[in-house]
RNA sequence: GCUCGAGUGGUGGAAUUGGUAGACACGUUGGACUUAAAAUCCAAUGGACAUUAGUCCGUGCGGGUUCAAGUCCCGCCUCGAGUACCA
């Protein structure tokens, strides 16, 4: 009876949906296990083997976890708001909810045959309405909350409002906008209410700010942070320059220092924990204020700077301001006003990619204006430069040349003093920034200390001043929140008076409106600016069409969208209880789930979705929704599959025509400097219509011509016909020429031929790749000398530009969804990154046969299992796989668990084992990497219940008790021979047994032995 | 530049706490079955030398510790990932 894959895969895909088998539970005895993976963005290409990986090691792992009598959470779901949506509908005017419904349904069918054990009753799409209003909900919450430092967490803002109301805002000490100024209840009580909303807005933990902004005009949208890589878009690669925006910003600053902190309790890796600790980028040193001079009319200006090294203080001997510091404009003197204003102009125009690109050019100007020194009163320049960040610290730096290298650099380029203030160093040439080999000189009070304590004694005696203070800083930056786009969750919010105002939580959602375009306006304003009206109602409640807006009960709602990593941001909450529509989740929902056992997703998400969905889980647990500050304990990040790209190469020739004339004119003479001779010779260079096979492209010209004689004659036609005949357009004369051409030098470009048309040995289908590149059409291929034409190979990234992608359905439909679980898991550790080779499958699809067989292999054709005693080799080959399996599901090592089914089920069938007590428990084993052959063998054994649930055969040690074991015999620690001993000897009686034996005497030779080194149970080593 | 991670046969990769290097699979070669192919099964497969027995070499390179090193220590090299003027 065959193996049919097909037949069984189809059987319990459906049967599971009907069944409902992995549905989950919210109230269960028995223990919850919750295993998730990062939902995916329905892109338009579908998925490739890459993709499922992640999914296939989740999904074992929840199978496991079943088996274990775990109550099992595994939902998945969509993360369907986004750009690529958007543009295509900008460039053919679909709109993106159906594009996304038509990818959501491909994505689905493309899961549903790999066999996952989702519970798609669970499932959520962030583009959903019934989803997205909890975005927005939890936005109204955020822009309900302030963060207190003394409580150090996020509370409502009605307790700030009463404590501004009873005591102004002295002794608040709120993570807030820096220009927040003091007021006393009094005054707070006599603001306007725009003014206390003015207020107020500073303090919330989403807030709307004119802020710097990465902004993309390509594609018409600022970007946070982690949406830019090396300067330009992720997505796309376009030019980022910073520009000053009015935007929605998320606090997540505030809770930098819990962040880094709850980093240690999780088991994630390390890797990623550096990256977010690198981001968040905390840095402990001081703050300090330089007084602004002259003191004119009274008015007295401050720069504050941090630095890590205040201990250097008196090595100062310039400031450097950002070029986009407020204080610029103020400070300069009308003498270098022109000079300073040209520079920021400048700077201000040069994207981010040109400043990267640039880091190593020293520029800067001088404003004219100079701060006094703290402690030696004396006037220090102040400079502007980019190398100053506007977003890092205060935007300014006191510069100490002798102790950091930009700094020295600047000086060295502008002609600046650098003042030496470290004992026994040279500076002259290079800073010396090395903390720890450092003792101050020259610095007053500071001289002869060493960098910990003179750090200690300047921040002391800064404050002494007043002038400064120790400050811990962070790199982490505040989250711009608002999108120009169309394809993301509208915001919650309509104006009044110009103040942002929360839509009522019992109106939501606000659903997204329709547009005809969804490019941005032409006056910048963002899609939904497109919408015919797009107000809110606030007498009845509602999104209104039509009406004018009059600022009384008709007002403009905003126009911006959320940016994509809003959604993901509580997802795996939602989940929980995802039809709930009164709250985000029931109360039991969440304190029976608790948080995710077991993540798994990719590892560029490190400092973007994770980073955020840390965020708003601990404003949650603050607000007392859910029961931990962090989402997920353990997670995983699974490697890339990378695909393995075939090339064809083709010939690409330099050469040389010459042109001989037979008359020639004046003009000729002068325009080619020919010096008489009747020759001209011009260089070429051109791709041929030649494809060469993989093993020929290594050959040099002279190997060309003599191997290829016919081909070079071609060749050498082919550029006759289509170089220009002449080296001047003047057509008379080209009957002057005799032209003869000579081939030169020969190279190769190697060209993506689309994996498809090769086959398992490489060869390459030439009909199919002349169809499918029409201008290879007439091309000629050159074969191996077998007549094969074979292909190039190298691993890149799997991806439809370069022609290597393998879908999994082809696989499925060939091999089978269980063979593919099985291969992808084979390939290697789940971590690492692992080329597809489709060759290898065999070797799992082989496996899955002759698992099939030793079911199928009684006296008659047909389902077969024995009763009676199994063999103890049986039982021993059984529980070493039952130990070999659970060890390698516990340290998700399910490369290796792979090969321990194969060595098992060799073994097993070598041993002629059918017994029904061995061929149970192998079923369940192997159930969670090949489910579908798991649950026929189960049905076939009789079972009418599904395997998923049924319990993990227990491992017992007594089946792998030896009585013997075959020691290695090592001499000088090279093994030389094997020997069987029984196992209960002592090492004495080891030694004896050994020194006894024959092959050792061979062995030594007559020598005698300095010492023999026995290690019971391991090995007998022999020092001679 | 900085921070991580990794280098093992033709290929993907195994190797417990320092204890038989190369499990398992792909590929290759040879054989059986077959009219033939597919499928299946059997055997060989790190390199060199050797008729066999066997010997020597071998986990990126150079040292070291140890009875014993892919594994531990020191110094390099190469590749990959992340980050990048963070004061």
């Amino acid at each position: 009876m065959i193996y049919d894959f097909r037949k069984i895969e189809e059987k319990w895909q459906r049967e599971w949906a009907q069944r409902g088998t992995f549905k989950a539970e919210n109230h269960s005895d028995r223990p919850k296990f919750y295993v998730l993976d990062m939902f995916p963005y329905p892109s338009g290409a579908g998925l490739h083997v890459g993709h499922p990986l992640g999914y296939i090691a989740s999904d074992i792992y929840a199978r496991y976890k079943r088996h274990k009598g775990f109550n099992v959470l595994h939902p998945m779901g969509y993360d369907s708001f986004g750009l690529p949506a958007e543009q295509y509908a900008i460039q053919t005017g679909q709109h993106p909810a159906i594009t996304t419904e038509t990818n959501i349904n491909r994505y689905r069918e493309q899961l549903d045959r790999i066999g996952f054990s989702f519970d798609w009753s669970r499932e959520v799409r962030t583009s959903d309405p019934e989803y997205y209003k909890w975005t927005q909900w939890i936005f109204i919450q955020l822009f309900g909350s302030w963060y207190n430092k003394d409580s150090d967490r996020a509370e409502d803002i009605e307790g700030l409002i009463a404590h501004f109301e009873r005591d102004g805002n002295e002794n608040v000490h709120a993570v807030c906008d820096a220009d927040v100024v003091p007021f006393s209840a009094g005054e707070w009580n006599s603001f306007t209410a725009i003014e206390q909303q003015e207020i107020l807005l500073k303090y919330r933990l989403t807030y709307l700010a004119e802020t710097e902004v990465n902004w993309c005009s390509a594609l018409g949208t600022v970007l946070a942070n982690d949406e830019i890589v090396n300067g330009v878009s992720e997505r796309g690669g376009h030019p980022v320059i910073r520009k000053k925006m009015t935007q929605w910003s998320m606090r997540i600053s505030a809770y930098a220092q819990r962040l880094l902190d709850d980093l240690q309790g999780l088991d994630w890796p390390q890797p990623l924990k550096d990256s977010q600790t690198n981001w968040i980028g905390r840095s402990e040193g001081a703050s300090v204020s330089f007084k602004v001079l002259p003191f004119t009319n009274g008015e007295e200006r401050t720069i504050e700077v941090f630095t890590t090294r205040p201990d250097t203080i008196f090595g100062v001997s310039f400031m450097t301001l950002a070029p986009e510091h407020e204080l610029v404009a103020k400070i300069t003197t009308a003498q270098q006003r022109a000079e300073v204003e040209a520079y920021v102009e400048a700077t201000a125009k040069r994207s981010e990619r040109d400043r990267m690109a640039d880091v190593k050019s020293v520029t800067g100007a001088f404003t004219g204006a100079y701060v006094e020194h703290p402690f030696t009163k004396k006037p220090v320049p102040v400079w502007i430069g980019d190398y100053v960040l506007a977003g890092y610290g205060t935007g300014a730096v006191m510069s100490v040349p002798c102790g950091d290298q930009r700094d020295h650099d600047f000086a060295t380029h502008f002609n600046l003093p650098i003042p030496n203030i470290f004992e026994g160093v040279d500076v002259s040439t290079e800073a010396f920034s090395d903390k720890d080999g450092a003792v101050i000189a020259n610095s007053d009070f500071l001289n002869g200390l060493p960098y910990k304590k003179a750090v200690k004694v300047a921040i002391a005696e800064l404050e002494k001043l007043g002038q400064g203070m120790g400050k811990v800083n962070f790199r982490l930056r505040d989250a711009v929140f608002s999108r120009q786009r169309y394809w993301g969750e509208p915001f919650p919010v309509f104006y009044v008076d110009g103040m942002p105002q929360m839509i009522d939580p019992s109106h939501l959602p606000v659903k997204l409106p329709e547009v005809e375009k969804y490019l941005p306006t032409e006056t910048g304003e963002p899609p939904l600016g497109n919408a015919t009206v797009w107000a809110w109602d606030s007498e009845n409640n509602k999104v209104v069409e039509n009406a004018l807006i009059d600022g009384k009960t008709i007002f403009p709602l905003e126009l911006n969208t959320m940016p994509g990593w809003a959604g993901s941001s509580f997802y795996f909450n939602r989940y929980m209880d995802p039809h709930n529509d009164g709250e985000l989740f029931s109360k039991d929902a969440i304190n029976y789930w608790q948080d995710v056992d077991l993540y798994i997703g990719g590892s560029e998400h490190a400092t973007g979705h994770l980073l955020y969905a840390r965020f708003w889980q601990k404003f949650l647990f603050d607000k007392g929704m859910v029961p931990r500050g962090e989402f997920a304990k353990k997670l995983i990040n699974q490697g890339m599959i990378t695909g393995t790209s075939a090339f064809v190469y083709r010939l690409n020739v330099k050469f040389v025509i010459k042109y001989t004339l037979s008359s020639f004119s004046e003009r000729l003479v002068q325009q080619y400097n020919l010096t008489g001779v009747g020759e001209a010779f011009q260089d070429g260079e051109l791709g041929s219509n030649f494809l060469f096979s993989r093993d020929l492209k290594d050959i040099d010209i002279l190997k060309f011509k003599e191997n290829y004689p016919q081909l070079e004659e071609k060749l050498v036609k082919y550029i006759l016909e289509i170089i220009p005949k002449a080296p001047i357009d003047n057509i008379e004369a080209i009957n002057q020429f005799n032209v003869s051409v000579t081939t030169k030098e020969i190279s190769f470009t190697p060209i993506h031929a689309d994996v498809l048309f090769v086959n398992s040995s490489d060869e390459l289908d030439t009909k199919a790749f002349k169809k499918w590149r029409p201008e290879y059409a007439n091309a000629e291929f050159i074969t191996e000398s077998d007549g094969s034409f074979k292909v190039g190979r190298e691993v890149e990234k799997m991806s439809k530009s370069k022609y290597n992608v393998v879908s999994p359905d082809s696989i499925c439909a060939e091999y089978g969804a269980d063979s593919l679980r099985l291969y992808e898991m084979f390939l290697g550790p789940l971590e690492q990154s692992k080329p597809w080779n489709t060759a290898g499958i065999t070797g799992a699809h082989g496996f899955l046969k002759k698992l099939w067989r030793l079911y199928h292999s009684g006296p008659a054709d047909g389902f077969y299992v024995s009763a009676g005693e199994p063999s103890a080799e049986s039982w021993k080959t059984l529980h070493r796989t039952i130990k070999k399996v659970e060890t390698d599901i516990g340290n998700f090592s399910f490369n290796t668990s792979v090969s321990s089914f194969m060595i098992c089920v060799n073994e097993l069938a070598s041993q002629k084992c059918h017994h029904r007590a061995i061929l149970e428990p192998l079923a369940i084993l192997v159930s969670p990497y090949a489910p579908h052959i798991s649950e026929e063998l189960w049905q076939l054994l009789g079972h009418t219940e599904s395997i998923a649930t049924a319990p993990f055969p227990l491992f017992e040690g007594k089946y792998l008790v030896e009585s013997s074991k075959e020691y290695p015999i090592s001499f000088n620690g090279k093994m030389r021979f094997k020997l069987e001993l029984p196992a209960d000897l002592s090492p004495a009686e080891i030694e004896a047994a050994v020194m006894a034996n024959e092959q050792t005497l061979v062995q030594l030779g007559g020598r005698t032995p300095k010492k023999v080194i026995v290690v019971p149970g391991k090995i007998v080593n022999i020092v001679g």
